[in-house]
DNA sequence: GTCTATAATTAGATAGAC
DNA sequence: GTCTATCTAATTATAGAC
């Protein structure tokens, strides 16, 4: 997204092609991510990457202005390729059922997510880098974190049996505490010596989401 | 704690004293506090830590083996210094609130910890370095993370009323809601395209805890 | 312990041949 | 676009004078 797409040169690197066949430019991008993601920006060299990839330094340059732009370039690849967008369909789809397969279904979602080793990466560097690249922090929030809080949000606004003053707040405590459990179980080895299980945190939540649509019916 | 504690040379340094008076170890670990909660650990320069301290760089390696001695002294420092143990006469006391006030003053913990700067950028380094030094994130979760953990737990486990399954759940629920807060609002820049006050977090969770207490005194 | 001076290595980035 | 070779500046770390 920061570079132009990537329509060049297939052919002449299809010859030797041991693997499928990739051009340079995607041999850097796909050792940057990997270099990157485990690094951090200014504990990663460019010398490393053109290791990585197999590639001469330079050959980095002729692709990418400086490194900065290159952090960018799979920063924003990495946070795009994982948020395939929802049809409004789907969306609406979502919206029909009760609370609990609700969560139930967010929470597969946000499963989905978390499993994947390099998304809990991407998820620990753009927190590392938040204070030298606020833009990728935005990104980031506006990719992924809002999207399952403007569903979440969206459904509880629909919901009035719920009741709920604050439709954003009660998203966010239920995102939040999915993006929490990831962060102190998996990120920073809570799990090691205080393990939580994600799907008590989900059960749990839905234990108060029902208290809450229990009350409400009573006070009809 | 990772070094010998500092009751070295306070005088020497005190005659010159401009302001109050500090040893060369101290002035290098407060530098190094800044430089390192600002950069991360790749990010910061020994000279950098050096020239902010006002001290040449040999001296930081007199007291400190090598940077990553350093990081670990100072991340320790900042860790411990925010962490104020709770007396159990305290804890009793909260034990002994109502949920709506129980929530409210474990709040006002998180609300106090959350406002200074330090402690945003220690959450950040922490979470941005936990690939490099897992052993500091350990660190971090026993020392600050569990011990609201254990409060709001603890709290849940004595509060049968409540009929709560699973009290660490619920108890990250709480917790975790305020973390990801943090995190996607203030760190991450949230804030300055979807703002979400904290205090509205707070009530739509005592909306959900008091949700729960109504249902369980309509069972009896 | 603290400084001067410097070693040894590596960083990001480029010029020029092909 | 890709490579060889290289430049400059910055990096971590230390030896030795005081």
């Amino acid at each position: 997204m920061a570079t132009n797409p990537d329509s060049s040169n297939e052919k002449a690197s299809a010859i030797i092609g041991s693997g499928r066949p990739r051009s340079k430019k995607e041999q850097i991008v796909q050792a940057a991510i990997k270099v990157f993601l485990e690094n951090g920006y200014a504990g990663t060299s460019m010398n490393r990457v053109a290791a990585e990839a197999d590639v001469i330094k330079a050959t980095i340059y002729s692709h990418f202005k400086d490194k900065e732009e290159l952090f960018a370039a799979i920063i924003e690849e990495v946070t795009f390729k994982r948020m395939a967008a929802d049809t409004p369909e789907f969306e609406q789809y979502l919206h029909s059922l009760p609370p609990d397969e609700f969560v139930k279904l967010l929470t597969q979602k946000f499963k989905i997510l978390s499993q994947s080793e390099e998304y809990r990466a991407l998820l620990r560097v753009v927190i590392g880098e938040s204070e030298r690249f606020p833009e990728l922090a935005t990104l980031y929030v506006k990719t992924v974190i809002l999207k399952g809080m403007e569903l979440a949000s969206g459904y509880f606004s629909k919901h009035k049996e719920l009741k709920l003053n604050n439709p954003l707040a009660t998203a966010h405590i239920c995102c939040g505490s999915f993006v929490a459990w990831l962060i102190w179980q998996e990120i920073l080895g809570g799990k090691n010596f205080k393990p939580l299980e994600f799907d008590d945190v989900v059960i749990a939540l839905q234990e108060l989401v029902d208290a809450k649509l229990a009350q409400d019916k009573d006070s009809k």
